[in-house]
DNA sequence: ACTATATACTTACCTAGGTAAGTATATAGT
DNA sequence: ACTATATACTTACCTAGGTAAGTATATAGT
């Protein structure tokens, strides 16, 4: 017996957002930012619970995070009629460099996934969602 | 075409991480110290530079969290011929709490891989190789 | 032998993850 | 209606990852 999963995971879970951050942060942003940004491209106008669920991220981390895009000028932040909620949407400002953005982080996953058959990728993504669902239970 | 690898690959590395820290730190121990006590064990004594290498962690936060284990009297540090280097092995201390630490580690492997066949643990274990393959071409 | 370069580690400073405890508001139970 | 509880977010503080630049020592090239 080795310790193995958790230690593979957390190098290639680094290497990649290492790599994705190079390209990325020349162009404003964060990896874990842009996580947020694209969230928020596809639904408009959510809670911050809402990101920190989708992301299965802590509030305090997701807090901390949105008042960086907000000082950036990515995202802004309007209470609504329930007053403990804050809605999160992304400015005109984002959505101009969204494409840029998108295409950078798409480039890295396919030469991620490069010389890697769609039957191994599939079979690698259902053993992900089965150690997701063993450690939910713990 | 989908965001989709490098967003499920981090989810489940913290996931992972989340739960290995809610069970080893209270033995003294977080997941990443762990990381490092697991490879002294073997190694007897080894240079920062080797561990740095061996966990693809950058040098200055191998220092850091060597410096921790250092004040919670986990490791020794000593200087070589080479004044340059200094090596690094487990105390007493820490080879004494050394078998607990790799059950509650070892337990938690297991308890992730359950249900999922040793054919799709091998393709898995690929398919990381691939990627980090694919990623240090970068 | 001397100087430029390389190596091992550290310091300073940034982002991002976590937990524990706090504040303000909404909801539920009576 | 009133009070206890729940919910949404924040604050304070910890670990751990990164980069850039610094220090001290070793090595290479002449």
């Amino acid at each position: 017996m080795t310790l193995l999963y958790g230690h593979v995971l957390n190098q290639l879970a680094r290497n990649f957002k290492k790599k994705l951050d190079e390209q990325i942060s020349p162009l404003g942003l964060f990896s874990s930012q842009w996580a947020i940004v694209f969230y928020l491209a596809e639904k408009e106008k959510v809670t911050q619970v809402e990101i920190s669920q989708y992301l299965n991220v802590e509030a305090p981390t997701i807090t901390r995070t949105l008042t960086r895009l907000e000082e950036e000028g990515w995202i802004l932040r309007e209470s609504g009629k329930d007053r403990r909620e804050r809605f999160v949407m992304l400015t005109q400002k984002a959505r101009e460099q969204y494409e840029e953005w998108l295409k950078v982080s798409q480039d890295m996953e396919t030469e991620t996934t490069a010389g890697i058959s769609e039957e191994e990728l599939f079979i690698f993504r259902r053993v992900i969602e089965q150690m997701n669902k063993n450690l939910e239970r713990l």
